[in-house]
DNA sequence: CCTTGACCCTGTAGTGACTACAGGGTGCAT
DNA sequence: ATGCACCCTGTAGTCACTACAGGGTCAAGG
């Protein structure tokens, strides 16, 4: 009954479009669980390895913190749980995204203003310079 | 002539809105020069720092790393230079939040898209948890 | 049998831009 | 003289990895 799909460390990071040092990063910290090893130590990692994996991966594309996708997993293993936990951490995650959006595009419209203002000339009337500068003031 | 307007490091961080240790740390990594010291090995400022100060924190407000604003500083300082350089790190800049502004709307309309869908039942049928997983299989 | 090369192992240190102590000294007011 | 706010240096921690260094394993080719 040996698992006949058991895959090494190096086709799940393939296939996860991981890093091989992120995976053993994730089992060091808890968020994969250790894997069984072959006769050379190799990591054997066999099905639900690869779900996790892919859970997490997923996770981290939409932003969510380490944090947040360990309670997550916690959560997600408990079906029979109230699903209203897992909305709060995405409502959340969300609200901090919105908050980052707003801080860049703030950001990126001052930059343009600035950006649009130089001439290029020399750096003594250079606009952007002087509007990072605090007064204004000559040197 | 002794500077009459000198400051310990305690007004410089309120008048820049900036962190004591955050002043120490810009002068170990050579952003902000090495001040003078009081008797009592005191850093004592005089109002060049605090333009050279209010400048970076200016920059780091508008995203620039600590690299560009080391390099801004750099152009800033030649004001002969033409202002061509500034122009780049600004617009290299620009390109980058406006990358990241993108990611960020397509994360949140992700996000607001799988949020939109949970009906907060059970874990089982989350479809927050769903979206997650990489077939929708059933644990 | 030997070597080459791709892969794997552990462990440590580095990234960026700070932040947070620990363990002390200074300066001023009460 | 004693309390308190402030200052000093130095080190370690944050987040989510990434990059080695210094080795071991394994399959294929000669």
């Amino acid at each position: 009954m040996r698992t006949a799909s058991s895959m090494t460390i190096g086709s799940l990071a393939e296939s996860t479009q991981t890093r091989v040092e992120t995976v053993r990063w994730y089992e060091k910290v808890g968020l994969l669980p250790p894997p069984a090893r072959s006769s050379g130590n190799y990591r054997l990692y066999g099905p639900e390895h690869l779900r996790r994996l892919s859970f997490i991966r997923r996770g981290r594309a939409l932003g969510f913190t380490v944090e947040q996708i360990r309670d997550l997993l916690a959560l997600a293993d408990d079906r029979d749980r109230s699903c209203g936990e897992v909305d709060t951490i995405a409502r959340a995650h969300l609200a901090d995204v919105e908050r980052k959006l707003a801080d860049l595009t703030r950001l990126a419209s001052e930059l343009r203003e600035v950006i649009g203002q130089c001439g290029c000339g020399s750096v003594a009337d250079c606009r952007i310079i002087e509007a990072l500068s605090p007064l204004g003031e000559p040197a």
